[in-house]
RNA sequence: GGAGGAUUAGCUCAGUGGGAGAGCACUUGCUUGACGUGCAAGGGGUCGGUGGUUCGAAUCCGCCAUUCUCCA
């Protein structure tokens, strides 16, 4: 059945999928075969797929499909994220959506509820998966807080906790009172805002003297038990021991001395508020001072802030300064720009607050990953970030005050805790669950059934080969699936890390929700095809670097396909009835030796670019192979044998063909595996049932350097007509007459591809001589070994063509010198690799014989200008 | 303040030691038996600046500029 005009990316993608599902190409297993293993960075279940997991997954699948053609046992392991925060903010909302709230329905109701929404999601992703057309190994797949993946959070958390390296304190953590839960330092977020630091009096308590303390967070001076002055602040050393007042309170408080202070900053004195940040923290332990909060935990004010209680804390400081200004106790108000830090996930100003909570001893964990991992990034350089942020660690804090999400293994009754597995009776369970990326930093060997050391899917696939993501999860994910795959597993979890970078708007700007520039997948797949996207996303940038989703790119990726499609329509049209797709060698026509040749050179560089994970220069080698070596010479000229008489000329022709197109496809199919399985499937020399277990290509001829230069330099002679027709208006089958000067070698060649000099030059005549001489007008070019003269009558302008030949004899000249200065320099001579060398001296002689030509041409012009 | 990326054709980007590349845009000509979503031929760049290493630098190193990102 001949293909249609078009490529219909919608006829082409429907039902494949399923089809390659439903005959088990997708499946893991065979034991014969050496194991190449990707798991999944697992996709969140609160929504939809967006073009970063596109790009991610489409990484991801190609590098899968690859290896599975080279006959490895590809194991792509899919799953999902059970996202805490995110998730159950979701469901928070479609629960107030329905009037009620997961207080009312209670904890047990409210997982429920977070189940069955997991499994809405995960339908919705599945469907993604499916769209994009990834190989994931579906019998593999699991999910974060399933029960396997729960027990090794378990696992980890008791053996983290009797080695010592977990423990529960008091401290002040990052609070977001929008989400009402604790949260890590990196999903805090840094952002320069318009602030103010405020100047206040603190009265001594008999109104004598006051001192001034600068703050950008008035409200929480309610919460103050010291202020604190350098003890080598002489100015102020008469304070030390006595009280002031907290402002417009009567409130007294300490002032107390400590080489914390920074003398230069503010003014000099610092008020200390132990429960509300971290600095003063260490220094209320240090002075055992008490620890009051001030604030709820929805960020409204307590008792302790007297008139202001139940104002939240911006309201609170608005007024407060207001009020202290009325009673003369605020000195001035100085507006600045400065850090603040946001949750992450909800966007809110970050409460530093003082809060019981779980947290993992960080340092010898992060040491060791320094020391052990043996995890090679791709790009290198992202090897330092992670390095750099290991050094730099802090312990991370990993109780958060949610309900969905892996509940803390710890139980109390009274002040006794028990971590385990067993609780003995009375003993009730910690109410918080573990931050998410506890969970998914075990990703790599939960998913493979650790902690059963046994499990057979463990000891075959673990550690795994490749891990694909984007930068901005360096520290959230990889980083800590290093640590805890050494701790856990002695190994590092991943041979390479290939880290790609963030898929930005036409404008350069991140995609995200609030500025609503975010481009749907599933959209761009109608409209062009998901083939169509996986190469255009895969193509488009350097390892390492950011995307930008250009509309143009993605119009001319779908080009390309349609390109490939229209050279299958011409490939199957011409091998209908073809039966031996044998290739004799001894057969083969300089154009097949050309492209043969030409075909093994882009097999080399498509491999190593594939093995370096350089997408894009794997892609641009075939593009520019198919397109311009393939389609626009190969085929063109081939058109001439396919209808020539000869039989065995157009077996070998179908035979190369067949067998180029076949191999391309197949380098091709791990970007665009729709199309290149429509059109292998019509190759009637395919070899499997897919082209998904089709073998990968291999080396099968010898590169052939002189059929290439052969070929190319038949190319050249016919660009340079085409090129002359165009300038001087000669219409492109108008019949001219060419004549080519040449030595007995080039003559020889020139006469064997005559057949194709003719077809493609349109010539009156095709003189092949080895001298020529014209008295009418002519132009002429000269190459090595060959002078190709244009007799174009009274077209030619002799002034202009003896301009352009001083033209050519001062560029030649300049090549020549160009060489021989490097072929003189003894250290170039000496140092350069011999091949350089030689090459130069080829140039060389070419350039000094073509000299010689073009002089002689115009001394001739001489006679007519 | 520290670290890193980017700076190459009008635009968006590849190229990382041996004569500047692609896509789109632009110019000219083509209903060429696969493709006008195409074919053919072109124009367009002192590769941000500067100093160094080297026989040779867009490519390696230093400094400067502009810009983005991460960390503090």
């Amino acid at each position: 059945m001949p293909l249609s005009k078009k490529y219909d990316h919608k006829a082409v993608e429907k039902d494949r999928y399923q089809q390659w599902k439903n005959a088990g190409y997708f499946k893991s297993g065979d034991r014969s075969k050496k194991p190449y293993t990707i798991v999944i960075p697992p996709p969140n279940v609160t929504g939809k797929l967006h073009l970063g997991h596109a790009w991610d997954n489409t990484l991801q699948d190609i590098i899968i499909r690859r290896k599975r053609m080279q006959g490895y046992d590809a194991l792509y392991l899919p799953g999902m994220d059970h996202a805490g925060i995110a998730t159950q903010a979701k469901i928070d909302e479609r629960l107030k959506a329905r009037g009620t709230d997961r207080f009312k329905l209670g904890r047990d109701a409210f997982l429920e509820e977070a189940w069955l929404w997991k499994e809405e999601y995960a339908t919705h992703i599945r469907e993604q998966w499916e769209a994009l057309g990834v190989s994931v190994d579906y019998e593999k797949e699991r999910f974060t807080l399933d029960e396997g993946l729960s027990e090794a959070v378990t696992e980890v958390f008791i053996r983290l906790y009797e080695k010592g390296l977990i423990y529960r304190k008091e401290r002040i953590i990052n609070w977001d009172i929008e989400a009402k839960t604790a949260l890590s330092n990196i999903e805090v977020e840094h952002r320069d805002i318009e602030g103010a630091f405020y100047y206040f009096r603190y009265l001594l308590e008999d109104h004598s003297d006051a001192i001034i303390i600068a703050t950008t967070r008035p409200e929480t001076m309610f919460a103050d038990t010291a202020v604190m002055i350098h003890p080598d602040d002489q100015a102020r050393r008469h304070f030390l021991g006595k009280k002031v007042f907290i402002p417009g309170t009567d409130v007294l408080i300490p002032v107390i001395e400590d080489e914390y202070v920074d003398r230069e900053f503010g003014t000099g004195a610092v008020k200390v508020t132990p429960a509300h940040d971290p600095n003063d923290f260490v220094v209320g332990e240090r002075h055992q001072l008490p620890m009051p909060l001030c604030m709820e935990e929805d960020g409204t004010m307590n008792a302790r802030a007297f008139q202001y209680e139940g104002l939240n804390r911006f309201e609170c400081r608005k007024q407060l300064v207001k009020d202290l200004a009325d009673k003369g106790l605020l000195l001035k108000t100085e507006t600045m720009v400065h850090s603040v830090g946001h949750s992450e996930r909800t966007g809110v100003i970050v409460e530093p607050r003082l809060s019981m909570q779980w947290f993992v001893e960080m340092k010898p964990l992060a040491d060791n990953a320094l020391k052990e991992s043996s995890a090679k990034f791709v790009p290198a350089r992202f090897e330092k970030i992670f390095k750099r942020w290991m050094e730099t660690i802090q312990d991370w804090c990993i109780s958060r005050q949610l309900w969905w999400g892996h509940r803390i293994p710890a139980y109390y009754k009274g002040d006794d805790v028990y971590v385990g597995k067993n609780p003995p009776q009375g003993y009730k369970q910690d109410d918080d669950v573990l931050d998410t990326w506890f969970s998914s930093a075990l990703w790599p060997f939960s998913t493979l059934g650790w902690p059963n050391q046994d499990a057979e899917d463990f000891k075959r696939y673990y550690p795994t080969q490749t891990m694909v993501t984007g930068y901005d999860i360096i520290f959230f994910w990889v980083a800590r699936m290093i640590f805890q795959g050494l701790e856990f597993t002695d190994q590092t979890p991943f041979e390479k890390v290939l880290i790609h970078g963030l898929i930005r708007d036409e404008k350069g700007r991140k995609m995200s929700k609030s500025l609503g520039n975010g481009v749907d997948p599933m959209d761009v797949k109608n409209e062009f095809g998901m083939d169509t996207l996986r190469y255009f996303l895969t193509t488009n940038s350097a390892p390492g670097q950011d995307l930008r989703f250009e509309i143009e790119k993605v119009e001319s990726s779908w080009n390309y396909i349609n390109k490939l499609w229209n050279i299958a329509r011409f490939i199957l049209m011409n091998l209908e009835g073809a039966d031996d797709f044998t290739i004799y060698e001894n057969k083969l026509a300089l154009k097949d030796r050309y492209i043969l040749s030409l075909f093994e050179q882009t097999l080399k560089e498509v491999n190593q670019n594939y093995e370096k994970f350089e997408f894009g220069e794997a892609a641009k080698s075939l593009y520019n192979f198919t397109w311009d070596a393939f389609a626009s010479w190969y085929i063109e000229v081939n058109k001439i044998t396919l209808q020539s008489k000869s039989a065995s000329a157009i077996q070998t022709t179908q035979a190369v063909l067949a067998y180029i197109f076949r191999e391309v496809l197949k380098l091709l199919h791990p970007f665009m595996p729709f199309v290149t399985e429509e059109i292998y499937l019509k190759l009637p020399n395919k070899e499997s049932p897919s082209i998904m277990i089709s073998s990968w290509p291999k080396q099968q001829f010898e590169i052939d350097p002189l059929s290439m230069n052969q070929f190319q330099f038949i190319q050249t002679l016919i660009q340079r007509v085409r090129n002359v027709r165009n300038e001087y208006h000669v219409s492109p089958t108008k019949p001219i007459t060419i004549a080519l000067e040449s030595t007995a070698d080039t003559a020889k060649l020139l006469r064997q591809e005559s057949e194709i000099l003719n077809a493609f030059m349109h010539p009156q005549e095709l003189i092949i001589k080895d001298k020529v001489a014209f008295i009418e007008e002519t132009l002429s070019f000269v190459y090595p070994n060959c002078t190709m003269y244009i007799p174009l009558g009274n077209l030619v302008d002799y002034q202009d063509e003896y301009q352009k030949q001083l033209k050519e004899e001062v560029r030649l000249r300049a090549e020549i010198k160009r060489c021989e200065s490097m072929l003189n320099n003894p250290k170039f001579v000496e140092r350069a690799p011999q091949e350089k060398v030689a090459i130069e001296q080829q140039k060389l002689e070419s350039y000094k014989a073509q000299l010689i030509k073009v002089k002689e041409r115009i001394e001739e012009l001489k006679k007519h200008v």
